[in-house]
DNA sequence: TTGTATGCGTTATCAT
DNA sequence: ATGATAACGCATACAA
């Protein structure tokens, strides 16, 4: 069948545990039985069996992203910043995705993890979610993407900066009838829209305006939900002159909503997201971006730290990265108005 | 450490040799024991160590997905599919994504594949790629999705159908003078824009209109390029009444041109694209979509079938799924014309 | 139907 | 620095 080890060990003429140390590269051997060595594998095509080789050391080299979603902007974004770092760092990427309270029912990954992986990496799930304890008690190596959790590892944004900033924003372009598009009440992104919120709400207060309750609608996280969201708004005796939408894709359902009603975005109202969404640069969408895929790498990198280190203590901090304002055609100043909402 | 095989037999009062057969379904084990191992298993928590398991059949029970991109949308989306069918059939799946002529540098997957996986899944490697041509070289069950290649099982759709689709579509509306917006001379999305095109030649002979070279520019597959493209042919002295992006996001950036001009789409130009982008129902734009998950699902199936079958024939047939065409507010009987650019 | 025994290809421990 | 060898946990051919 296939070269073992033991292959090119005799072509080599040493024993077959030399060839294991040369081809790992560990410190006690010989430069040049090592050369030799590793001539003699490429000559002979050699791959290691990784069954082999993690039965004997206990170490599988690989690591399970789970994941409720594939094919959503934000999660095959963090996907792609998560591979790059495990391709460099030689590991397997196992792609884990799991049920939520909508989605299909599929296997709890739990149990597929053990024995399987050397580390796991969780793509926003909520907090609560069983599944996500389930992975957690397998004490695993473990680091988590756009939710904290205390005692694990995490990378995520601020959102109650990002809120903050987006309100901020809208603030000092001279907006006080600020709308907001607020999200559902379930879901793995209810979480990160509070703290939104909230930030929203700090801003407003810093800023010594009041918040008008009326002005605020559900979006439910989607373009349909933002677009419902908006038109609720527009439909209001006095409707803002800004909204802050907590998503980006909710910001896309107020865009269209508003250009259903004729109306322009920046010009008549202005409309600011939050995510940086890779279409909010071609619907010319303010937004206070994550840095998504590098989320997905610190994530891992933070990781293959916990893989290396043997248990070290509860270096497990949770880390934020910035978020940056891009200010797009979507925002203008109160003054810059046609008018024609507020006459 | 774990609990192994043995623990559950001695639990049990059956050799190890039971067990395993028990656990793995075969048949002949008599009823009882198998109910007895199972809960005996169950109750002991124990989880088959697979790298055992893979050392000692030969199997590793998992399959590999090999793709240029991850974050981008057929890529994302097709991903999903395939994950779902994997993960029905207890299948692990091991992402890899690879270097393009353009991309970052990255290991060449062939290697990383031998002895890790049973099948590979590829996703849009151009057809002469050499690490697609590695890859086949392997000898394991291959199944590709969006290329199709003489004596590989494959899943795609009909290029030619689908671009013939789109341009009958504008044909049916009335419109004559045809601009078509192509793709790129490289990349993996090549060959596809190639026969989408060739579909738009049968289409245009099969309705005698004469096809019109002017009217044609290149947009490189991106949005960018696909305005640049649109605006190309905006400023022409007689601009077309309708224009067949050979892709979606194309069709995106020429809807932006569109928009920048103070056009209507539809109503002074009519766009069709092909894809079936999510964004594109958003965008109101027409499109002849494939069903991309689909593509997944089918390719994994069909992986699936000659992982199972020990060697069979090359009932390797690449397999076409249908496209749909999706008329929306971007394409209008040409009468409808505002009139503004053919006064 | 069930048990026995061997092999799968490495790693790691202990010598040398 | 190198070699011999015992695990690692399971699957399977062969016996019973």
């Amino acid at each position: 069948m296939a070269i073992t080890i033991k292959d090119v060990a005799d072509a080599a003429g040493v024993s077959t545990a030399t060839v294991s140390r040369a081809l790992r590269g560990l410190p006690n051997v010989d430069a040049l039985t090592r050369e030799r060595i590793l001539s003699v594998a490429a000559e002979l095509d050699y791959v290691i069996s990784p069954s082999a080789s993690s039965l004997a050391s206990g170490r599988t080299g690989s690591v399970a992203v789970v994941t409720p979603y594939i094919a959503r902007w934000y999660f095959s974004t963090v996907l792609s910043g998560v591979e790059s770092v495990l391709q460099s760092a030689g590991i397997d990427l196992l792609l884990m995705s799991v049920s939520t309270p909508e989605g299909a029912i599929r296997l709890p990954p739990a149990p597929r993890l053990r024995r399987r992986v050397d580390g796991v990496l969780v793509i926003a799930l909520p907090p609560g979610d069983p599944q996500l304890g389930d992975i957690l008690a397998l004490g695993l190596p473990t680091s988590l993407i756009g939710l904290a959790l205390d005692g694990v590892a995490s990378v995520s944004i601020d959102d109650v900066a990002a809120g903050r900033a987006a309100a901020q924003h809208l603030l000092t372009l001279g907006h006080r009838r600020i709308g907001v598009i607020r999200g559902g009440l379930s879901g793995a992104s209810q979480t990160a829209g509070q703290a939104r919120y909230h930030g929203f709400e700090l801003a407003m207060q810093e800023a010594n305006v009041e918040i008008d309750l009326a002005l605020q609608a559900h979006g439910h996280f989607t373009i349909e939900g933002g677009e419902q969201a908006m038109a609720a708004l527009l439909s209001l005796p006095r409707p803002p002159t800004a909204v802050f939408a907590m998503s980006d894709e909710m910001a896309f359902g107020a865009l269209r909503a508003l250009r259903r009603h004729g109306l322009q975005p920046g010009a008549d109202v202005s409309i600011i997201g939050v995510d940086g969404h890779d279409m909010s640069e071609f619907l010319d969408l303010s937004t206070v971006a994550q840095p998504v895929a590098d989320l997905g790498r610190s994530a891992a990198e933070a990781l293959l730290v916990q893989m290396r280190s043997p248990a070290t203590g509860p270096s497990h901090r949770g880390i934020h990265l910035p978020t940056r304002l891009i200010v797009r055609g979507s925002t203008r100043a109160v003054g810059a108005s046609t008018g024609r909402l507020e006459p």
